[in-house]
DNA sequence: CTGAAATTTCAAAAGTTTTTGAAAGTTTTT
DNA sequence: AAAAACTTTCAAAAACTTTTGAAATTTCAG
């Protein structure tokens, strides 16, 4: 396979792979050519190489921005903004769980929290079942939170070395 | 807060929690009624208390059973099928690990071991660069894959009290 | 300042996913 | 063997999401 031929492979596999993580095609495919590409690109440059609009490229470099995985670099001499991927596979893992963490665990926890002083009879079984989940949710959440902390702020030689020594 | 009030907080945000993971809204509530429902429950039921058609019910259901979440539950003297969920929640997230690791990371593993024989110079600055970042893919994606593993056949006790020690 | 280049915005269009509901299919009962 | 009870299917409609592109705004070199 040639260099063009895995590179639309890429792109278009991390784009489907994207939308079953909750991110647009689009999103996941300007980040993909961003990752493989080892200089800087600028919207005209995505535009062409991705076939899409103008302001498609500048609401998804915006939102990829706002996740921490893209940033705008201006070259020397060059009226025009460039932008560039992190490049490090663990940097953009633990920035995406950082992200997520925040947006979508913190705010259930919370509420798992709220629901489970749920007024009732604790021995009506409705109630009881209730609470247990909540419970249950709260719990498994809690813990994921902090496993998910301790990888967020951990090293990645520490984790690969220390840590991936339990999983053989 | 009562308990009417409480179940409707539930279902409703677990089913946009499910949004941000692929999972569609409808299918995320029918698991979230479930869980709190101490009895099983019959696609009429569902209907009723989620206010969604047949035909949208009974997909979801199918869906549910496909991804090992939900079973078909057959009460004695009953001529209709009831539901009923998985109530660990525990059992409920190794299982979904499970099923994304076959469906999603096996098949990209897959992939990045493709791409990574792409041929070209590999002084070329865009081919060093297409191959490390699929390389770094790939490796980071083998960790997680066998992390998995191991978390989806462990024990919960094992899990939380011997692994868990290290997250504090 | 000025005006050309670059970026951002956003309403409308295109595309995608989900839902509905009636018809077809299946199983059970009489 | 026909009717009744229940489940599944699927084409069309509705809802939702993404993309476009032209206009508005911002930036900056001269």
């Amino acid at each position: 396979m040639n260099l063009a031929e895995a590179k639309q492979q890429f792109i278009s596999s991390w784009g489907a792979f994207g939308t079953h993580w909750g991110i647009n095609r689009t999103m996941a495919q300007i980040h993909a050519l961003l990752l493989i590409s080892p200089d800087p690109l600028s919207q005209d440059d995505i535009m062409q190489e991705l076939n899409i609009s103008r302001g498609n490229v500048n609401m998804n470099i915006r939102d990829l921005i706002d996740w921490g995985l893209v940033q705008r670099v201006l070259l020397p001499g060059e009226r025009r903004e460039y932008f560039s991927a992190e490049k490090d596979i663990w940097k953009v893992a633990t920035q995406i769980v950082k992200e997520r963490k925040k947006r979508e665990l913190d705010p259930m926890l919370k509420l798992m929290t709220r629901l489970e002083a749920v007024e009732g009879d604790k021995k009506d079984k409705h109630v009881k079942q209730f609470v247990d989940t909540v419970s249950g949710i709260r719990h498994f959440g809690q813990q994921a939170d902090r496993m998910l902390d301790v990888m967020v702020k951990a090293d990645e030689n520490w984790f690969v070395g220390t840590l991936m020594k339990f999983f053989r």
